[in-house]
Formats: structure tokens, sequence, C-alpha cells
DNA sequence: AGAGCCATGTAAGAGGTTACATGATTAG
DNA sequence: CTAATCATGTAACCTCTTACATGGCTCT
């Protein structure tokens, strides 16, 4: 039914959502080696059994890939070392843009709360290696965050839906609170240490 | 490098994970709609200001792509409607075996405490539509699953890994354990009505 | 002799988003 | 006259997962 008219179409200016925390994660671990490492290297660090292994699992095969896409952003340059008997490295080196990249990324916090269990997380894990004194800032940043979206489900809940719905549509909102509650609480923890 | 040697590859046996939570609530639609129903009707259910619509949107060209494979899958079958001046419409009809798959579906809680946000809420909608009376064991069997996350969850914590990401392992398993207990606690709170 | 490490990927397919196409009718 | 409604999709592009390919070397 539709038809191709073979007009140009707008570029694609919203990539992805969340703050793509494996592209990042796999950045960020570049800057943690000094700048400079290959995918192999890097691979063992995503695997289970390592601390972020359990909270970001990446393949092989999603890893190059995403070492591939941070060249093309040039975040990254990449250069062959010949091994002699063993398959060349590709070895990527962080560039200056790529450096502010990551710096930007662990300064902000999520927006959701959804965002916590994953890309929160993976933020902390970074931050606290590569810029620890800056880790109370973000998570207070962070509880602001989620104070306002706690404040706006107590709103929500308060000026209750009307009609057959409701009983849902207010259970849907009791999780959420519930749900938001907790993530404050574990920050809250968290700057309790 | 790698090449395709045209050997036949064994089939995808694994097709999605979690319980496609997209397609079965447009099965279970059409249940609720008393087993008929065309892709536009539907689609105005998964708006935002909709109760199901603030758990689970979904644009038009996903829920008609839904319906395609819901045909594939035998669960529905279709028919064209013509309508005069208007479009036709693709009047859907639930299966026997349609029928079936939604009553699983409904049946069984969901295995990660991630999914209760979407998956839960989702079949928690429609349990209370197509069959109330089973709404309790539901809710019972997803609050056994879940305190078997926290007892793991517990055992991991006293188990304590040791090494320099102790902290940051710590961190993770304690998140999740509130995270779970947040959504056990909702889940007494949806007993106790 | 076989398992597993090193080191890089391709192939295929699922699930999902956003933009756009079509074209008559009805409401403001 | 314009916008929305009705009704159905396609195109292009994401992310992620699983399976597989290559091929020498080292450990048991």
């Amino acid at each position: 039914m539709a038809r191709d008219t073979g007009r140009t179409r707008t570029p694609r200016t919203r990539p992805g959502r969340s703050s793509m925390p494996a592209e990042h994660a796999v950045l960020a671990l570049l800057a943690v080696a000094g700048g400079t490492g290959h995918g192999y290297d890097l691979a063992r660090l995503f695997q289970a059994g390592q601390p972020l292994g359990e909270v970001l699992r990446l393949e092989p095969s999603m890893l190059y890939h995403h070492l591939k896409k941070l060249e093309r952003n040039a975040w990254v340059t990449t250069e062959v070392e010949p091994q002699g008997s063993r398959p060349p490295r590709q070895v990527h080196t962080l560039t200056d843009s790529g450096r502010s990249e990551v710096d930007n990324w662990l300064a902000e916090p999520v927006q959701r709360t959804r965002e916590i269990r994953l890309d929160f997380l993976v933020k902390l894990y970074f931050i606290r290696r590569l810029a620890p004194e800056s880790a109370p800032a973000l998570i207070d940043r962070q509880r602001v965050i989620l104070a306002g979206a706690l404040t706006r489900l107590r709103n929500q809940i308060a000026t209750g839906t009307d009609g057959e719905d409701a009983g849902f549509t207010r259970d849907v909102l009791d999780l959420r609170l519930r749900q938001t509650q907790a993530a404050i609480d574990w920050l809250d923890a968290l700057s309790a240490d």
C-alpha cells in the first residue's frame, strides 16, 4: 500500500534511548585502562563473575560492534598491531572527544527509575574508578531526580482517576511509588558509607 | 573473515525473551473484546490516557505487526470486511489455540523482578478482566517466585565477595534486594484489598 | 590427541522506534 | 478551509541475542 516515493528522508535524529550504557561502558573501560586497549582484552571484563559482568553482560560480537561505532563517532581511533603468529590486534585509543564524552556521561544522572538498575549502576561503577570525588555529587543529583518523580507520583495518586479502571491505575502508580522509594533508600544507604 | 559455508543452520529455537507482553496483550485484548476485533479499534486502547496505555505504549505500526504474527501462529484468523467508502477492515478472530495461549500466559508468573514493571502488570490487567477468580492465585505464585529471588540475594550477600570490587558488588545486590522487597510489599498490598 | 586460549568478526533473526504513505469522510 | 478520523500498513534504522567461522598455539 505505502510506496517509497524516493524522497530523501530526514536523517534519524533520535538514535537510541536511555544513555546507551553498553556503548558508554566500553568507552569508559578504555579510559580506566589508561586510554588504550583491544577488544579481546576488554571482553573478559564483561563476562559473568566480573563485577561489571553482573550488571551488564556483553557478548564479544556486541563488544566489537560497539568499538566500530565508537570509531565512527570519532571517540576512539584504531590501529592494527601485528602479533606474529597470533591474529593482529585492533588497538583502540580514546580521543579527546571520547574522553569528554565519558566525562559528560558520568556527570549526568538518569531520568527514569527503571534506568537505575542498569544505566546508573554502570555510571556508579565507573565514576568510582575515574573520578571518585565526583561520586557524591552524582548520587545527590540522582536523588533529586527521583524525589521529583516521587512527588509527581504522589500527586497523580491524590488526583485519583475515576472510572472502572481506577483500581488498576492506582496499582500501577503504587508499584512505581514503591520502586522509586526503594531506589531513593538505596541511594541514601550509598551516601551513608 | 567469516565465511558462510552454506550449511543449514539450526532454526532459531529461542525467539524472544520474557513473555512477549505486547504480543500477548493484543491477543488478550481480542479475548476481552469477545474474540473478534480489528486493528484500528484495538489501537485506541494502547494510547496514552487509557489504563493499559500507561503501562504498555503500542504504536499502530507495531500493533499491526503483532496481528500479522498472531496470524502466523494460528492464534487468530483474519477476514476482510468491506466498509463501503472507508478502507476495509481486517477483522481478526481468536482461535481455540489462541484462547488457550492467553489462558496459559495469564496463569504464569514472571521469572525476573524487572519483568514485574511491565509483563506482570499487563497480566494483572487482563486476568482481572478475563478470569478475576484466578487473580489471587497468580499473585500468590508471583510472590513465591520473588521470595525465592530474595533468599538467593540474601545468600549472595552473606557469602560476600572479597577483593577490591566487593563494595560495588554489594551495592548491586543491595539494590536488587530492595527492589525485590518493594515488589513483594506491593503484591501483599494487592492481596489485602 | 583434544580442549581451550587468542583475536577477530559475519550471519540471521528477534524486538522496537519514528517517519511517512494513502485517500475518502466528517467536524469545526 | 483545515484538521481530524478511519484504516492499513512500508521503509529505514536501532539494539540485542545466538550461532558460527578462522586457525595457530599451548596446556594437560
